[in-house]
DNA sequence: ATCTAAATGCAAAAATTTCTCGTTTAGGGG
DNA sequence: CCCCTAAACGAGAAATTTTTGCATTTAGAT
């Protein structure tokens, strides 16, 4: 059993086959809007958007996952994962590329310091121009 | 006539009393839902939500706004501002608290090198649990 | 095997965001 | 100034995304 299913059992939600597949969906490592997570379900598994969204709730809460904006008109999640891996999207065409590394931990702990939060996890989007649409238009 | 308004006049964008005033109601610092900004408007300057929306799409592709999720159900919206303010959200509460000095030029600078884009700003939300709610429940 | 709270599916509602189209307006050129 | 035109706007409809209520199912404990 994965740790994050460890985490949830522990706090006393049950592993349903739904839940089981939705964070199966996202640990493909890429972002995926609640309807992207439902097209990757297995077929087996009988699940209604609902209860996707019901657990990506769940999830955030339990900062699992984190929802990333930039990307699409439907907002986005993704794993709050150990590599830490983020994105970088491009304003006039929306390519999208990953980066890890964001060498965060001091940030972290001064805040935590400064403000007693306990810091669960942390969203970072990086937008710009890809090297296409810097030369082409200027929009 | 601010920055900001600079550069939209010239990239041939008309300015708008509308226009001036979403950037206006922006200035004052926290991130707005399209909702709120419509609230904010000056009662003198009919305004349509649409035309938010419409003006925020802009705003973002041009890279002088940003966009978060983590805060409440709608979309929100903060100015790219010089002194690069973010958020730090409880999960439990909703209790967000802003702070400054992300310190990330190097991350930038590293990132233009490595992928060729241009990168015009970020949006960096942390997320964790308040003093109160690390307290109380556990959920 | 039984029981119960938690979770699910379904359908409907609510909320958010985009779009169409007729009208208005900013800003440039006489 | 006044006119002109592309850009922007308002209004309302439509599309999309997200949440909710309720009857039914199910995980996991006894």
């Amino acid at each position: 059993m994965t740790d994050r299913l460890q985490l949830l059992k522990e706090k006393g939600y049950k592993l349903t086959k739904q839940r089981r597949e939705i964070l199966r969906a996202l640990e493909e490592g890429t972002p995926l809007a609640a309807e992207d997570i439902l097209a990757k379900i297995n077929v087996k598994c009988r699940i209604n958007l609902s209860t996707i969204y019901r657990n990506l709730n769940i999830l955030l809460k339990n900062g699992l996952i984190r929802k990333i904006s930039t990307l699409g008109q439907a907002d986005c999640y993704e794993l709050v994962d150990p590599d830490c891996r983020h994105s970088l999207a491009c304003l006039g065409c929306g390519n999208t590329i990953g980066f890890s590394h964001c060498h965060f931990d001091q940030i972290v702990q001064e805040l935590e310091e400064q403000t007693g939060y306990e810091i669960r996890g942390h969203a970072l989007e990086l937008f710009g121009r890809c090297p296409a649409c810097r030369d082409g238009h200027s929009s």
